[in-house]
DNA sequence: TCTGGGGTCCTAGGACCC
DNA sequence: TCTGGGGTCCTAGGACCC
C-alpha cells in the first residue's frame, strides 16, 4: 500500500523572521510590505497576527488597520530559500522520493520505509523533531495513501500538527469533507457549489459524471468526480517542468506616460533575459500583460521562427505587442512580460541563424550576468533601465 | 479592504492541413 | 455547389495555487 506524507512549513516566512530575530517571537509578524506601501499584500502572517484577522493576500493597508501594532517586513527571499533548502535536505533523509511543490511544501513517498523508520506516525514524529531541532521551524504533516488526500489533511491540524487518513477511509473522508476544503476549488468554484446547493463531498458524490462535467467543464468535472471517491489527482503525479518565465511590476501609482511604461518594460526584459541566460533555456514565444487601473487585464503573445536571443530583441517584440494592445490615455497599474514554451538551450537551432551583431550583444549580456554573479553588489545593467532606478 | 508576483492548467475559437 | 471530419498549432482569457 502506497503511503505519502505532505509536509507544509507553518507560516513559513514569518517563522523564519521570528527565528532570526528573537525580539519578534510571540508577536504579530506580517511579511509582504511596510505599513505605507500602497498596493502591497500580505504574503505570510504569523499565527499571532492571524488572531487579528490578518491573512495572506490581504492588502497591507487593511492589515495595518486590523493590527497597527504588528511588525511589518518586506521579506527576504534569499534567506527563505536558504532555510527551505535546509528543510528539504532533511526530508530527503526520510524518503528516496521527495517532490518539492513550492518553497514551503513537499511530498515524501514513504512507501516501504517501515523497516527504516517504523510505521508512518512514527516516521512523522521523527521527521518533525528533526526539522525542529536542526532548523528551529515547525512543520505540519498529512499522511494518506495518495498525495491529494495527504495534501488536504496536512492543513487540518496546523500548526505543528499531524493528521492521518488510514488506508480504506479515503472515500468516507472525502464524502464527509465540506466543499470549502476541496483543494483546487477556489472562490469562483465555491460560488458554483453554493448555486447548486453542494455543501460537502457527499453532495458531489451523488451527482453523475455527466452532470459534473456539464456544470464544471470536462477536466474539472472529472477531477471532482474522482476526488470525492478518494482517488488521487493525476496532476500531482505527472512530471511538470518549467514551461514559462515571467516578471511583472505593479506601480504604486497608475502610469500614463508611454516612455515611462516602456522604460519599465525594458527593465523587465533585462530581468527575464538574465534569468533565461542563467538557466540556459530558450524560447520562441513572448507574451505581455497589461493591467489597467480598473483592474481589467489583457494579454497578448506571439511566436517567432527562432528563439529570442537578446534583451533588445525581446524588448522589440514586446514593445510591438504593447502598442498593439495599449489604449493610450488609460492608466496602467501593472505591466508584465515573459517567455512561454521554454525549451532546453542546446536544442536544434542553436547559433545557426544569429547574425554577428546579436551574437556580440548576447556575449555582452552573458558577461554582465557573470559579473553580477561574481560581485552581487555590482548591479550592472544595460543602458535604458538606469532611468528607472532611484 | 481595491486586489503582489511567479507560476500551472483548461477552454474555446480560428487557421491550416489532409 | 454552400460544404465533412480529424489533428495540430496558436492565441486570449480565466481559474487556481503558494
Amino acid at each position: 500500500m502506497a503511503c505519502f506524507i505532505h509536509a507544509d512549513l507553518d507560516a513559513f516566512y514569518a517563522s523564519v523572521e521570528q527565528l532570526d530575530h528573537p525580539e519578534y517571537r510571540g508577536k504579530p509578524v506580517i511579511v509582504g510590505g511596510l505599513p505605507g506601501d500602497r498596493r502591497s499584500v500580505v504574503s505570510t502572517a504569523s499565527y499571532e497576527a492571524r488572531k487579528y484577522g490578518v491573512h495572506s493576500a490581504m492588502p497591507i493597508v487593511r492589515a495595518y488597520e486590523l493590527c497597527p501594532g504588528g511588525i511589518y517586513l518586506r521579506g527576504n527571499m534569499g534567506r527563505y530559500r536558504e532555510k527551505s533548502a535546509e528543510v528539504m535536505a532533511i526530508f530527503s533523509n526520510y524518503s528516496p522520493e521527495v517532490k518539492q511543490i513550492s518553497i514551503d511544501e513537499a511530498f515524501l513517498d514513504i512507501t516501504g520505509t517501515e523497516k527504516l523508520f517504523g510505521p508512518p506516525l512514527e516516521t512523522a514524529k521523527k521527521l518533525k523533531a528533526e526539522v525542529r531541532d536542526r532548523t528551529g521551524l515547525t512543520v505540519s504533516l498529512g499522511i494518506a495513501s495518495n498525495k491529494y488526500i495527504a495534501k488536504i489533511v496536512s492543513g487540518i491540524s496546523k500548526p505543528d500538527g499531524t493528521s492521518v487518513i488510514p488506508p480504506g477511509d479515503e472515500e468516507a473522508f472525502m464524502r464527509s469533507l465540506p466543499v470549502s476544503k476541496i483543494w483546487g476549488a477556489g472562490n469562483k468554484t465555491q460560488e458554483q457549489f453554493k448555486t447548486y446547493g453542494l455543501k460537502n463531498g457527499d453532495d458531489i458524490y451523488r451527482l453523475p459524471l455527466e452532470s459534473l462535467t456539464s456544470i464544471f467543464g470536462k477536466a474539472f468535472g472529472l477531477f471532482l468526480y474522482r476526488a470525492v471517491r478518494g482517488e488521487g489527482a493525476a496532476s500531482f503525479d505527472d512530471e511538470r517542468g518549467t514551461h514559462s518565465m515571467s516578471a511583472e511590476r505593479t506601480f504604486p501609482y497608475d502610469l500614463y506616460d508611454e516612455f515611462t511604461i516602456e522604460t519599465e518594460l525594458f527593465a523587465i526584459c533585462q530581468t527575464i533575459m538574465f534569468r533565461l541566460l542563467d538557466c540556459q533555456w530558450q524560447s520562441r514565444t513572448v507574451f505581455i500583460k497589461i493591467r489597467y487601473k480598473d483592474f481589467t487585464t489583457t494579454s497578448a503573445q506571439e511566436s517567432f521562427g527562432r528563439p529570442v536571443s537578446t534583451i533588445n530583441e525581446l524588448f522589440e517584440h514586446l514593445s510591438n505587442l504593447f502598442h498593439r494592445k495599449y489604449h493610450p490615455g488609460k492608466g496602467i497599474r501593472l505591466i508584465g512580460a515573459g517567455l512561454a514554451n521554454l525549451e532546453t538551450g542546446n536544442a536544434v537551432r542553436q547559433g545557426e541563424l544569429f547574425n554577428s551583431g546579436s551574437e556580440k550583444e548576447r556575449d555582452l549580456e552573458k558577461y554582465i550576468l557573470e559579473i553580477n554573479k561574481k560581485f552581487p553588489g555590482a548591479a550592472l545593467k544595460k543602458g535604458r533601465s538606469w532611468l528607472t532606478d532611484t
